[in-house]
This record gives structure tokens, C-alpha cells and sequence, in this order.
DNA sequence: ATCCTACAATGGACTAAGTCCAAGTCAATG
DNA sequence: CATTGACTTGGACTTAGTCCATTGTAGGAT
């Protein structure tokens, strides 16, 4: 199940229950949270874990490339764990949920030649803007 | 010159000097400044205008639909004046340099029915990210 | 099994970016 | 030119995150 501390194991991490609890928390699709909201189910595990900690090893999921950060907005970051297929997301705009989503077509090819800058372009994030069922309803 | 000051005038917009500092310091083409660099550039003109009044002009201008608020990481949101014409943009992941794009193509139509999720879909931003030649050349 | 040590965790202080608010000021209307 | 409701101010507050000195511990070596 936890596909990602597989992962992760895999690359000759020093495993402590710290890791193991935030790995855990963060596994499965659909998955965006906050650090804060990882801290809260982590603690929920482990009482004693600490805001920092939890910082440090998202940051270190995304440094080793197995979670992406997301950031839709200027409120939190969000972590991704589905770093393995390429996505993009679709976010409400009211309640800030959010989907992964697999638009057809390469955006990277259509950024024509004069549009480049002379950038090494890397990569591209598509973020699509909505209202979710759940907000249009309450509206 | 100062189009968007022209376009806020005809909203009924009230016309103080804070405002028209704020408009004039945005015009422009590829401007892309935080609220604390807009504050900075405002003061050399205007030097009791406080932070405040910025974030709520900034603001305003936003709801108005005549700005476009860009956020591109966790760092300062930055402030878009070219609002008229829909593009996307480009980033140096290393120096946060922005460029306007318009890739070819239509994203939202890429997105597959099946993917919605039953959102109503208002739009879609476009963030590629690469390395620009200044910092390419530094490296 | 125990010891070492480099790597990891802790928590509290600190920072950046932004929001909020009560009081004062002023642009536009009459 | 008086009025008034909208605008501005600055300082306190909030949120999200970083930094760092200290303490703890996983995992290899003995």
C-alpha cells in the first residue's frame, strides 16, 4: 500500500518513525494537503512529532522528486504524493479543492519558438479554475 | 499612456492621488511587480502613501478585473496589468523573471468531460517554468 | 549486544507577506 | 463651501514558513 515509503526506502533513507508517520499520512490519489494539515494527522500517530519535522520531510519528498508541491494561491502549499504520472490540477475557487486532472495535448509544444525568451524551459503547470459541485450547490 | 488609469477613470472610480500613483506605476507591457515593489516605486513619488493603501488598490483593481493577480510560488503574489488580453506565463525558476506567453491551442478544450468532476470550469492558467538566459549565462 | 557518530528531530524565536481596524482625511456632489 | 461617505493611515495582528542550537537516535562497526 504505502507505495511512496517504498519509494523512499528505495533511495537509502535513514527510516525513523517521524518519516514513516508523514509518508503514511501523505499516501494515496486525489491527496493535497496543507503542512499544516499533515502535522495535525501526523500528531494524531505520533504526539510528539514536530511542526519542523514535518516541514523538513516534505521538503525532502520533493527535493528526492516522489511529492510535488502545488501551490494554487497564496495560501498554503500543498503536497502531492502522485509525482509518478504527470498531472495537472482543477481547483474551486470557493473551497480550494482540488483534482488531478490529465488534459490531452502537449502544452510544451505549443509554446511557439518566438514565445521562448531564450528560456530553458523545464516543465509546465496547468492550473484550471472552477466552482466544485459540492460549493455550486451551496450557492 | 496610462490605459488602465483611462479604464479605471470610466468605473466610477473615485480619483485620489494614492490611486493614480498605484495605476501609473503599474502600466506597462511584461509588468509583473509585487505589492512591495509597487509600494516602493509609489513612495518615490508620492512618500506618505502607506502599504495599506496598496494592498487595497492592488486589490480593488483586481475585483475590477482590470489587473491579474499572479502567484507563481510561495513568495509575493505579483501583479499583472495586462488583464485585456488573456496569455499565460513563463518563469525562471532561479531569478522568479517572468515573461508573457500565448501558446498555441486551446487548453480548456483539452480538458476531457470524463476529468470535470462536475466543476464549472471558469478558466485555466498556464505556468511554464525553465531557466532564463541571464541565469543560464551566471551558472 | 553495545558503542559511535553522522544524520534527524525538537521547539522556540524569527521572518515575509498580507489582513484588519479605528481614527483621521478628502473628493465629489449639491 | 459644507457635507458625507468613501478613502487613507499606521500599527497591531495573522498565517505560513524558515532557522538554529540543542538533544536524540538509526544503523553500521566492533
Amino acid at each position: 500500500m504505502s507505495d511512496l515509503l517504498e519509494r523512499l526506502r528505495g533511495r537509502g533513507w535513514r527510516m525513523t518513525a517521524q518519516r514513516r508517520v508523514v509518508a503514511e499520512v501523505l499516501d494515496g490519489d486525489h491527496v493535497h494537503l496543507t503542512a499544516d494539515e499533515v502535522h495535525a494527522r501526523a500528531v494524531a500517530r505520533l504526539p510528539e512529532i514536530s511542526r519542523a519535522t514535518v516541514y523538513n520531510t516534505l521538503g525532502e519528498m520533493v527535493t528526492l522528486g516522489e511529492v510535488i508541491e502545488v501551490s494554487t494561491d497564496r495560501r498554503a502549499k500543498r503536497y502531492d504524493p502522485n509525482a509518478h504520472r504527470p498531472h495537472h490540477h482543477l481547483v474551486c475557487a470557493k473551497c480550494g479543492a482540488i483534482r488531478d486532472v490529465h488534459p490531452a495535448g502537449d502544452p510544451l509544444a505549443d509554446l511557439p519558438a518566438g514565445e521562448r525568451f531564450g528560456f530553458m524551459i523545464s516543465g509546465v503547470e496547468m492550473t484550471y479554475r472552477g466552482i466544485c459541485p459540492n460549493c455550486a450547490a451551496a450557492a
